[in-house]
DNA sequence: GCCAACGTTGGC
DNA sequence: GCCAACGTTGGC
């Protein structure tokens, strides 16, 4: 059973768009560098599992848009660059300490769903990314949340299973 | 820009 | 192992 995880960027760095745009609407998910999130990444995150990309550190912080894991955890190379402004002296290649996965954009939420939406609607004010103080870049989803979020991001649950089923080539899925 | 919350570091 | 200090995240 897949699952959905939600990834929090800071558009300013790296937007949903930036992911559109990237090769084969793909690209590696690197810099986390917090234990839990790793985990995450290293452990629990497969390929066919949805992602859904948040923009966080904005004016209105909301959920753009929906990817998928296309590649499951391997080792974060930027931990190893000291030109990286994630390098970490610690990693080596025997024990990369930080893990990444790729990501490929599947389409954009045609109605962002923003933060101020998830609070204000009873079925999603319990999510894990509004609670105060959260910190964690990689959340998963509460499988109860989906269908509401895809709702109101304004693609219907049965175009979301599509879109993750296809294999995601140059075909039309993003149309 | 402010600041609360959090994770990490390091002295002891 | 404790915990104060610090740096970072991220909403507002």
């Amino acid at each position: 059973m897949p699952q959905f995880w939600l990834m929090k960027s800071e558009p300013n760095c790296f937007s949903f768009d930036d992911l559109l745009r990237s090769p084969e609407r793909t690209s590696p998910w690197d810099g986390v560098r917090n234990y839990q999130a790793r985990n995450f990444l290293r452990d629990e995150i497969h390929v066919g599992d949805g992602v859904l990309f948040y923009h966080s550190n904005v004016p209105a912080p909301a959920i753009v848009g929906v990817a998928k894991v296309v590649r499951a955890g391997y080792p974060d190379h930027t931990a190893r660059d000291p030109d990286s402004d994630h390098f970490d002296p610690r990693a080596t290649v025997d024990n990369p300490i930080w893990y990444m996965v790729d990501v490929q954009a599947l389409m954009a939420f045609p109605q962002p769903v923003s933060r101020e939406t998830m609070k204000a609607h009873p079925l999603l004010s319990d999510m894990a990314v509004l609670k105060r103080g959260n910190r964690l870049s990689v959340l998963p989803v509460d499988p109860r949340h989906w269908p509401v979020l895809f709702e109101l991001g304004g693609i219907s649950p049965a175009r979301i299973n599509e879109l993750l089923i296809s294999t995601g080539g140059e075909d039309d899925s993003s149309r």
